[in-house]
DNA sequence: GTCGATTATGTCAGAGTTGACATAGATGGC
DNA sequence: GCCATCTATGTCAACTCTGACATAATCGAC
């Protein structure tokens, strides 16, 4: 019973327990590009989950005023992730941006959405490539019940996005460009 | 000058004048798909786009303590819509909660991620479906320049995503079940 | 040995968002 | 005439998230 953010904190330390600075590097990459966190956001969370029962730490000499903490979910804190894993996800409200500029496009400038779409176009070119890298590095679909699946499955799922969202920024160039 | 939210409504106003009770209406439906708004976000956002001088409002009798208002964008208001909509996005950080679930699939019990995942499955198919509707009530590529060439568009964008969804939904549920 | 980058934990103000609460006229069915 | 539903605007407390601020030990280069 946390919120989204403690099971996402769950989902890394069950891979491997490590500090908070360990895990707020995790969730900046390569979690970051489904599920992103700030230090200032899981340093408290930690705290949340280590009374509620779910995560403890072994406190270890570092760097740093408070020295360093190593979390590890407890076994009351794995099954509670394996029990939230497979619940139907809340479903949160969705606001993609770049929509909604589109949903307004018919106001603005034809060529500078051109340029507008092409940026984004390069930012998924990008994005694309670098997940097809991340796959690449793992082996070629492996078994569920291993932690490579789990990788694997969320990149799948990214490289079909990014996809997707590159075919809608050519359509949308063509759209622009076709009739002036 | 305003947040996404006020060129949300801008955006929303920009088609036809309306009251804020409508505006929530249509931030429900169709435009929800996209971007979402409450009638307590939307009346406060309202105000602080009339204190800016990029909406105003016409009093009108109707029902409720304060009567009715209708509001429009000024032309201050259409010109910061124009200038938005061109800029790039502001990177939101993404946050998929099925993603999030997926990575740390591989601790859950296969049978009940199948269930998951057809449940994922269903929902998608039924907003493909909902949005194929939509689509073919406009007529086919309409001109941009106009409303319902904004509108076509971010159709095209969330039948490419469903699509890309139910793609994977399906591709999970098949990996699921083939090596018990 | 000194300096800068990295590691490391923490707080806090402000912005955005949600859901509940509050009020009340208009409309239509019975 | 009464009642439920819809129309309509508004506030507020709680929660989430972001970015800035604060502190300080360790490590490697020079």
């Amino acid at each position: 019973m946390t919120s989204t953010l403690g099971y996402a904190i769950l989902a890394v330390l069950a891979r491997r327990p490590r500090s908070g600075y360990d895990l707020a590097a995790a969730m900046n990459r390569p979690m970051g590009y489904f599920w992103t966190a700030g230090h200032s956001q899981i340093h408290p969370e930690l705290q949340r989950l280590v009374a509620a029962g779910l995560a403890s730490f072994e406190q270890v000499p570092g760097p740093g005023p408070q020295g360093k903490k190593i979390y590890s979910p407890t076994a009351e804190g794995l099954a509670a992730l394996r029990r939230w894993v497979v619940e139907p996800p809340q479903s949160r409200p969705e606001r993609d941006e770049m929509v909604l500029k589109t949903y307004a496009s018919w106001v603005a400038d034809p060529a500078e959405l051109v340029r507008l779409f092409r940026e984004e176009l390069a930012a998924h070119e990008r994005r694309l490539s670098a997940y097809e890298k991340e796959r690449d590095a793992l082996p070629e679909v492996p078994a569920h019940g291993s932690q490579a699946f789990g990788s694997y499955a969320a990149l799948w799922c990214g490289i079909s996005y990014e996809r997707h969202r590159i075919a809608w920024c050519r359509w949308m160039i063509g759209q622009l460009g076709v009739d002036r």
